[in-house]
DNA sequence: TTTTTATATGCCTTTACACGTATATGCTTT
DNA sequence: AAAGCATATACGTGTAAAGGCATATAAAAA
């Protein structure tokens, strides 16, 4: 049940200065003036831009004293991502990404330690060559 | 002094017909008004849209007669995918949602026949929660 | 309490973009 | 050659969004 202004998660994300904000918050959550003073904006560029992302689920915040401290939220990130899946199939038959994606995911996030469990040539299954 | 309209692949697929269209584009190559019909929308709006992803590399076309067929290239969303990157292990500590993407990569382009290699359960590794 | 710091918001201007209509270009069919 | 189909583009219009400045609110420090 949505209330108002409901942008897809791409118009936000297509702004840059916000795709900034994201970025510096993926390391730890910031305050606005904390943000404002990373990014070289105004504050109240930094408040508009939180307000969006805030709004479009990206972001959430805490108060801290007279501070607010945004974080990131991750369900919109994978709503991007699953728009991205119908793709897939599409550009890892051309690029072979697929294999590339998983083997990167598998060296940054699963483990350091046991060997890969992907075979490196497990040839990904073409789609019909177009006509 | 800017060259000319290098927009990122953020703003272009923020437009929503323009999404329409890559994703019509997915299954196969279309004409200009193959795509008109389908998505109901004018012919210039088609044109001027294919002009816009044509320029970000999201698709190329061929002449076929007084036809133009256009399909999907792979790269922007590569570069989509990598500029997602960056959230992953953040996402993924929230909601496991990066163990859910390698299993459905798995079941949707990998192979339908063999058995999957994840294990179901190797805990993904957790970043260090936020302070 | 007065002042200072932190954040949010309202107003205004500018810019960019999406759309429609009309038109231009070019190939095809007759 | 003429007519018709397919596509691209120019022009004018409306709208929305981003940025700046001023201001409102509230908490902290003095």
């Amino acid at each position: 049940m949505y209330i108002i202004g409901m942008e897809s998660v791409f118009e936000i994300i297509a702004e840059p200065n916000r795709r900034a904000i994201l970025s510096l918050l993926v390391s730890s959550q910031h305050s606005v003036r904390e943000i404002e003073r990373q990014l070289r904006m105004t504050q109240p560029a930094v408040s508009k831009h939180l307000r969006v992302l805030r709004d479009a689920g990206f972001v959430e915040s805490t108060v801290d004293a007279q501070r607010r401290l945004y974080r990131l939220k991750p369900e919109p990130f994978q709503e991007v991502d699953d728009w991205l899946t119908q793709f897939r199939r599409f550009w890892s038959a051309h690029v072979d990404a697929l294999e590339r994606h998983l083997d990167r995911m598998d060296h940054d996030h699963i483990d350091q330690n046991s060997p890969k469990k992907r075979k490196s040539k497990e040839k990904t299954t073409r789609p019909k060559p177009r006509t």
